[in-house]
DNA sequence: GCGACTGTTGACTT
DNA sequence: CAAGTCAACAGTCG
């Protein structure tokens, strides 16, 4: 579950179950060669304290207190933060395992091992390390256009970019475009003040609307592109049909016919 | 069984 | 700066 809504939803389960619970063990999980994780020494530093409180910023979540030190966790394309309570078992391919006082036990699930946690001691610092760009629900819409406006590549590979934009990647950029009605390898310096005000407006409805859902899919309404993005599917908002292409080096959903390039 | 997908990113080359 | 390719991984689908 890999974007910023979906990132989210993850956080909010942590926000609801995980916080002021004293952490007494935090164990790697099976299979673990070639996925990023706490090595002892960082897993230690968990050992007696507390999540107070959490944060997220683009695909990033964070659990921590003031004092630190914080878990920084990605998804990657399949990971999940899952709670649980003992006695239930851990899921399958579970690579991290947090025990909390009592019951309740923290799982990061992350079949394809293309995600990653880190212990660090500031979401803010570990934010300007790798670089990223300002989360999407937080960018003010001039900001947005100044980003976007000026990137002389595609407008969908722009709004995937984490290092100018935090939070997009492949399926919501599609749907952002999509509702915007703007192709997606749309030069996106070429786009109008009015285009970038109005796919402004579109990103943060797509964004907080996938949020409120919990990124539910089958919550959504039916003339968004998600359930329809398949090629040749009909155009759920006209009579045109939808085409798969590539671009950015992703695959590419839109509107043959309200989406011209 | 094989090959080609897949919501991620990073390194590297053009 | 940006695009394209390859790489990392494992599950799923045809």
């Amino acid at each position: 579950m890999p974007e910023l809504p979906e990132a989210e939803a993850n956080r909010r389960r942590i926000k609801g179950q995980c916080l002021n619970r004293t952490i007494e063990d935090a164990a790697l999980g099976d299979n673990v060669t070639y996925i990023e994780l706490p090595g002892d020494n960082e897993r230690g530093r968990l050992v007696g304290r507390q999540f107070t409180e959490t944060h997220r910023h683009g695909k990033l979540i964070f659990a921590g207190s003031q004092s630190g030190p914080w878990i920084c966790v990605h998804l990657g394309m399949t990971g999940k933060l899952l709670p649980f309570d003992s006695p239930d078992e851990p899921p399958d391919h579970t690579k991290f395992l947090i025990r909390f006082e009592g019951d309740r036990r923290l799982a990061f699930r992350c079949p394809r091992k293309l995600g990653w946690v880190r212990v660090i001691d500031s979401p803010d610092e570990e934010i300007e390390r790798i670089g990223f760009g300002p989360d999407a629900l937080e960018i003010s819409e001039e900001k947005f256009a100044g980003v976007i406006g000026t990137t002389n590549g595609t407008i969908k590979g722009a709004l995937m970019a984490q290092k100018k934009l935090a939070g997009i990647g492949n399926l919501w950029s599609d749907e952002i475009l999509f509702q915007t009605g703007v192709h997606p390898e749309t030069t996106a310096s070429d786009l109008t003040d009015s285009q970038l005000s109005q796919m402004f407006a579109t990103m943060r409805d797509v964004l907080t609307g996938v949020c409120e859902t919990g990124a539910d899919y089958s919550q959504l309404p039916r003339t968004w592109l998600i359930a329809d993005r398949r090629a040749g599917a009909d155009c759920p908002r006209c009579d045109g049909s939808i085409v798969k292409s590539k671009v950015a080096g992703r695959s590419a959903f839109h509107c043959d016919s309200h989406q011209q390039a």
